[in-house]
DNA sequence: CGGCTACTTGAGTATTCTCAAATTGTGTGG
DNA sequence: CCACACAATTTGAGAATACTCAAGTAGCCG
């Protein structure tokens, strides 16, 4: 699953919830942070919610390592079809989809303020030649980034509406964790718009849903405020396998 | 768009179809096939109909480059639910979804008797240190198989079944005529529940689709012969954009 | 030429979508 | 600090799409 969300020291409204960012740095190092900073020229870029990181087009010429915020990432077809494909957040690393490539394939939006370090993308091949280890990190984070698609993929293609968003919500749970906050207690950072578009259903079927599993036991919603009440039940939910 | 069907050289009843194989090496070349057998010990493997050519928990030891044949691509869940990701044709570089694990993650059947070369992993990664081509080859197939996840995301979440099988259509047919195969009558490899469990719909649904696309001449359908009459028709169809 | 599997088609059902309205929050200006 | 306008969310009712179940047909393998 492609998902995220967390707030390291995210400077919202509802800041209270999610404990000391601190800790939770484990990820920028699986790609090889340190190793990074000696040899690429990162730099620390702010981005305001709304705006774009980047946008399909414009010309290809670092990846970004989201250190604060979380960003949604979108594909946009001609016709003007458009589907949000993923939500980044602390330690991901995003613009690898455009690597070998011109120009940026997508739209990466902000759903927060945030921040990125921003990797120019020739110093870091040229440090990938230099530092086999970085290298592999970065075709291990492309490979990985293939099978949370496929993963991805899986849950669209053989879940209904309230397991999908129940799954969604445990995959956001468990990256919220594995960055040092609650894995029961979070704040959705997108909309229910944008949860509907990278679930492939409509927001108002998203909030029923969301609704059900709340009538359920499963969870306690309060607008983008959610609580896991019972991870069990959300996971094997009693909807059919269909 | 993740598909795919040719047949090189396929040795199946109705192999009349399409040219000879002959041409269609670029794709192997895309990823550096001459720079790869001067240093990484390939080896030719002949995979019959039905076979996996891995399966997911099986030691990871090597990607495989498709020769001849298609291959589908499966992800299975603990839970028994199971889904078709991709269709893998010649030129395809099969495996690299799995690199970085010690395990392949996924499971890939052919779908018609054919072969591979079998590139050992290790052996590949020295070649690629020395040979920053070849590296840069791996990468970028790697990000283009997101790419591909990504806009396959993207028709999954905006498209009606109707088009959705209209959509597969068209890329079977630009990926069948970038092999030097005819990109309007071509032979389907996989069976209609390959079809209708990689587009995320049921079999008949994907059948009734055909039967409709075919009363409307755009395609002519035959069991699994297509001639695309109208790749607008297909491309544009009635289906409002939802 | 069976027996089998794959495919097609029909009829009724279920889920999700569409359209619409009500509600709750949020941000802003007075 | 309150009132208002606007945006996001929830909820309902009916419609549309895709699914399920079932039967029938057609090609393939032995």
């Amino acid at each position: 699953m492609t998902t995220a969300t967390a707030f390291a020291s995210a400077p919202t409204a509802t800041r209270s919830i999610g404990r000391t960012p601190a800790v939770a740095f484990e990820r920028h190092d699986e790609i090889g942070l340190a190793e990074l900073q000696a040899h690429v020229p990162a730099v620390r870029r702010k981005i305001a919610q709304g705006q774009y990181l980047y946008r399909a087009g414009q010309p290809f010429a670092a990846l970004f390592l989201v250190n604060t915020g979380c960003f949604k990432t979108c594909e946009l077809a001609e016709d003007g079809r458009e589907q949000v494909t993923g939500f980044r957040m602390r330690g991901d690393l995003v613009g690898v989809e455009s690597i070998g490539l011109s120009q940026f394939a997508c739209d990466v939006v902000a759903l927060e303020d945030g921040e990125v370090w921003e990797l120019p993308y020739p110093p870091m091949l040229t440090a990938c030649l230099r530092i086999p280890v970085l290298q592999a990190r970065l075709t291990s984070a492309l490979a990985e980034e293939v099978r949370r698609d496929r993963l991805w993929m899986l849950a669209l293609g053989t879940l209904g509406a309230e397991r999908r968003v129940a799954a969604f919500l445990l995959d956001l749970a468990e990256r919220h964790a594995r960055l040092g906050f609650s894995g029961r207690h979070f704040i959705l950072r997108m909309s229910r718009a944008d949860m509907a578009s990278y679930l492939a259903l409509k927001h108002e079927t998203v909030s029923r849903a969301l609704s059900r599993l709340d009538a359920l036991g499963h969870i306690a919603v309060q607008r983008r405020e959610i609580r896991i009440l019972d991870a069990d039940g959300l996971r094997h939910g009693a909807e059919a396998v269909h």
